[in-house]
DNA sequence: GTTAGTGCAAATGATTTGCAAACAG
DNA sequence: CTGTTTGCAAATCATTTGCACTAAC
């Protein structure tokens, strides 16, 4: 039997969490997406972000990225496909970029070297407009 | 006065550093680092590995990339110049890789967006032929 | 009812910091 | 000597985990 999968139940708590994502354009920690949640009334603790940040990531539904300290930051994107990310270093807004040019780059060096199972990660940090103009 | 900044003595633990990293050709953990020194008989404190493997990152004279866990690794490289690695995701062997095409790349869709000050990250994780083999 | 999901408090683990002793120049 | 560097122990801090409780279905 395969079956439709008989886990994950519709709680407040994720609706919340997702209705937050979906406000967003940023890249957010789970720190700030919690102290977000509850400046909404929307009231979830801590520990439920966290997991529910990272079944999201596992389920590639938001894309996670670490900033330079290592702290782990989330937003959901548009594509499901392959993508990358322009960030700004400043308010954490960012663009979705893709490439079949980058990648065809990356398999082609990887192959280069012997190396095979490739994965890749590029992210590209800036200012954005409104950012730089102040 | 701008001088020509008094700070930084030759002791034995920054030696010892020093040339560890000159002899690995992998990407490691802090704590790895301190593990290894060990086995040489190195005896420098953890607290002072960290300390230095920082200090030569913001020099440039180690790379520092993040596991996918947020832990740091770090690893002497061979150029100065800007490049990017093609990292074995089993032993942590690497490769430097260079890239103007890259680079065009990146700063072209930096400024198609408005973002400007740019920089960016990436890393290859694949297996190497070695790892691969078995 | 059953069982997945929640949240608090405690545990973890990498990294940092205070501070007194050790060492380079 | 004099200021830098070291290293231990204690402090941080994001993230994880144990567990009793609550809510979905």
């Amino acid at each position: 039997m395969v079956g439709p999968g008989p886990v994950s139940r519709a709680t407040r708590q994720r609706a919340a969490l997702a209705a937050l994502m979906d406000d967003v354009d940023s890249f957010l920690s789970a720190q700030e997406v919690h102290a977000l949640l509850r400046q909404r009334d929307a009231k979830v603790g801590l520990t439920t972000v966290y997991r529910n940040l990272q079944a999201m990531a596992d389920r590639g539904e938001v894309d996670m990225v670490r900033r330079a300290d290592g702290e782990a930051l989330y937003r959901k994107c548009a594509t499901e496909e392959h993508h990358h990310h322009l960030v700004c270093r400043n308010c954490g807004f960012s663009v979705e970029v893709g490439s079949d040019e980058l990648e065809r780059w990356t398999k082609k060096a990887a192959r280069r070297h012997g190396f095979s199972d490739i994965s890749h990660d590029l992210e590209i940090f800036g200012l954005c407009e409104a950012c730089s103009r102040r």
